[in-house]
DNA sequence: TTGAAAGCGCTAACAA
DNA sequence: TTGTTAGCGCTTTCAA
């Protein structure tokens, strides 16, 4: 008479017994229908969902995987550099569709460029047993992985590849993009490219110069005429660089950015200086109204939608069980051509 | 000796019973110790930890929530129209700033404007036990989250107030907002001010008309004298109600759009027009880039970060115990000056 | 300060 | 087809 109420008007909620005290039947043939186990006759079915939908009862997700052999609790975590950051939310976003149509819930959490947050986020995910993690790596090694990596829990590294640990995992292909935004700007007949880049201990501002100061060096430009200016985090600090390299004596007829924040700083310079129709611009990564600023911004730009996709294919198809060797994706960049990076370098003459 | 393996390269996950067993104390002691609760000498403190540190163990939350009186996970679920898009995902940042500091992880889920997902995701939630849960409400009514709001399961909704349930709401001042847009053109001299919005079956939609209608009709302008264009929820279509508009034999002299897309569609439109220096523009909600374009464009910001902070914080405090009666909780705009909307009406002469 | 036993909601194993 | 019992990893209760 005490036990927790009968109706959903009751202040606890309704357990497996509630449901079969009320249906007349014994747990597990509770278990059996709310897991869609077959062997239950149609007519105990319909008076087991007729008595859970009365309690409103929900099924205990991470109760039954304590005790299912499998150990799943359906759930996986999402460590990115920033959930807000547009990138990491396509990718998000994507890995999302992909995991919830598979009864998959997800953990997303941010890692704010710390390295101490790697690991702190990711204990916070192992403490809540996930099937396994997406995570983009930031600290200087993956190491602190290893034992769970071992233990079978599969993880999937996205944006770059891990250090210290041999894992799946799904890249952009930097270098080449930023080789095609080279090989454009070379094309249109620009032989002085400055390249601004992000912070050099990030692996893929690295890829991305290789990539940009190789695909110049195949077509005789001198890696030592190249104006590079990086560790470039920000807007204001782009900002700033550009206008210095093109104030210099003898000023580059075109720019490459590594990344968005730069990008943006560039067209701040650019617009400042009044070159805005007069220096060419490629910068990496697409962004929201590359095509409503003036002139049009021409893009390398990445796929974070595919990214997202197949990572979240590779974790599913690793928590089956899935052992072939690690392997890393690479998903190719796309270049959007807008009008900046097509601006011919006698403009500025 | 069939156990699982002692040391880190076992394959299974130790439990605390291997912990225990290491340390050469009782389960409780290791309970009390991974807990941080008092009664424990130091010194048996050391020998968990140091067990503990040596198996790699990592303590089962969910599992510890099943035997736990306050039934607590630590874990809250989020409902948002779009983790990807930038309004969503930066009150998602803000939560998780505020969260994540007090040991909570996120579930994080996008709606997509499917009134049929908001109530599955919010079971998925139910099923894992989150401690409490943030909705963006979608569906013509929240009822069917009455029963858990009535098993004390705090629910904060956010953006929009909830239909059919009293609960705590965090949401814009999207009327005063509006209302501002609208006061702002007139004193620029703008006496023909037409109103592009969004759906009419969304909530802040309808209050944005509202708030800009009102404070139209206030200053003596009577509404039907204002061109009003509704249900665009796209670039596109923004695009082509902005041209028709502006095409009308007696066209307005400034727009404002309800929100980002539109406003991205009025743009468009009057650069196409060649109107962008001569039709002024106040846009509601901030975007990237609205300094980049020309001429940069006046917005009605609205504040996602302190909205997902208060949202945050009334969870926890309705979580701790708080029974104090629902609210709506309002947060106000701000004005951004850039240009765009202080064309004055001469201009188009 | 410490630990043994019971039990949280569920599923595995097995019996009926 | 259905139900019973044990036990997943943990915390509560209570005794030592």
């Amino acid at each position: 008479m005490s036990k927790p109420g009968v109706g959903a008007s009751g202040k606890s909620r309704p357990t497996m017994r509630h449901v079969a005290a009320l249906a007349g039947v014994g747990v597990k043939t509770v278990s059996r229908v709310m897991n869609d186990e077959a062997g239950v006759s149609e007519a105990t079915r319909e008076k087991v969902l007729t008595a859970s939908k009365q309690l409103n009862y929900e099924l205990d997700v991470t109760a039954g995987s304590l005790r299912r052999s499998s150990r799943r609790t359906q759930t996986v975590g999402l460590l990115l550099p920033s959930v807000s950051n547009p990138f990491s939310a396509e990718i998000h976003r994507a890995m999302e569709d992909a995991l919830v149509s598979k009864g998959v819930a997800v953990f997303a959490a941010s890692l704010d460029d710390e390295p101490e947050r790697e690991e702190s986020l990711v204990r916070a995910f192992l403490g809540r047993r996930v099937d396994g993690m997406v995570l983009t790596p930031i600290a200087a090694n993956q190491a602190h992985i290893i034992p769970e990596h071992s233990r079978d829990l599969p993880v999937v590294f996205i944006d770059r590849e891990p250090v210290g640990l041999s894992a799946d995992a799904v890249v952009t292909d930097n270098a080449v993009g930023a080789a095609k935004a080279a090989e454009h700007l070379f094309d249109i007949g620009h032989r002085k490219i400055a390249y601004l880049g992000d912070r050099t201990d990030i692996q893929t501002a690295r890829e991305r110069r290789r990539g940009f100061v190789e695909a110049l060096g195949e077509r005789g430009i001198s890696t030592s005429s190249i104006p590079v200016r990086e560790n470039l985090h920000d807007v204001e600090s782009a900002r700033l660089a550009a206008i210095e390299v093109l104030s210099s004596d003898d000023p580059p007829t075109a720019l490459f950015s590594s990344q968005n924040l730069v990008t943006f700083g560039c067209m701040h310079a650019l617009r400042e200086l009044g070159l805005s129709h007069k220096v060419a611009l490629v910068g990496f990564d697409d962004f929201t109204l590359s095509d409503m600023v003036d002139p049009g911004v021409t893009v390398i730009a990445q796929h974070p939608e595919k990214i997202g996709t197949l990572a979240a294919e590779r974790l599913l198809a690793r928590i089956e069980g899935d052992t072939q060797p690690a392997r890393t994706y690479v998903v190719e960049t796309t270049m959007i051509v807008r009008g900046s990076g097509e601006i011919p370098p006698a403009a500025t003459k």
